[in-house]
DNA sequence: ATAAACCTTAGAGTATGGTTTAAGGTCAAG
DNA sequence: CTTGACCTTAAACCATACTCTAAGGTTTAT
């Protein structure tokens, strides 16, 4: 599989791809004598896990830990997947704290104010911006 | 005021508020013989309110406009800062509602992995990645 | 008078996860 | 045999919001 046909299998661009490489997430299983990238489907398999771990929220870096224990699943235990999984979630959990605590503020904000073509005299909006707690 | 003592009543550091300076967020009203910078009290509730507008999580170009209007309130109206509210509202729903996707998904990871120190052969976090939907 | 504490600038560095560019080599079809 | 699609590299660029550095000038307290 070249670069192009990766990128259309897993959804991954060919620029991204590289840099994946560069990242040390994702090297070529081989190189033709042309020194293209030539993937094998174990590679594609790793693509895959790769993008699924983004969608879990996971940072590159965490993905890579991630892969060592894919790649040498002997040499590891469930422990150190279940801790990595944890501290993300746990992350995750604060991140939708904080943004909740945001919403609620500014829905209030956007209850009171008028929303009309009145000026921003007595915009409530801009009032509590100024004076808030 | 000088930028040490605005950094102690604002919160804000002299480094950060140089930088809103150079962004045009907050600019010193004046300047001394020696260059340095004067706020004002006016300038100190112009301080507070970029400091809220981020705890609302706009951004800094977003808090920008959010001044525009509190600077010159009469020749704005209240829809334009409801607008921008009204924006980040939404903006920050879908990101809670991605989070909550990931915390359901990572939550189950969590939960069916055994945690021990079993071997990662059969780990269900790292099968769920590899074979996921 | 001298040391500590404060101020100034431009510019580089940090972190993340890419994207784009420039300048070129290779391959397949017609 | 040429055209277009594909591949290669290193390095610069993007966005956000700082943060730090270097090299220096000023003020204040003792």
């Amino acid at each position: 599989m070249k670069i192009g046909d990766l990128e259309k299998q897993s959804g991954i661009s060919a620029h991204t791809l590289r840099y994946y490489e560069k990242s040390g997430l994702l090297k070529p299983s081989k190189r033709g004598d042309n020194n293209y990238r030539h993937y094998s489907n174990e590679d594609l398999i790793t693509a895959k896990f790769i993008k699924r771990s983004k969608a879990c929220g996971f940072s590159l870096a965490e993905t890579s830990s991630l892969l060592a224990i894919k790649t040498d699943k002997s040499q590891h235990v469930c422990a150190e997947a279940k801790a990595i999984t944890h501290n993300k979630l746990q992350e995750i959990e604060e991140q939708i704290q904080r943004l909740e605590q945001m919403k609620e503020t500014l829905s209030k904000l956007h209850h009171y104010c008028c929303g009309g073509q009145e000026s921003a005299e007595f915009c409530s909006i801009i009032s509590a911006l100024e004076e808030g707690e």
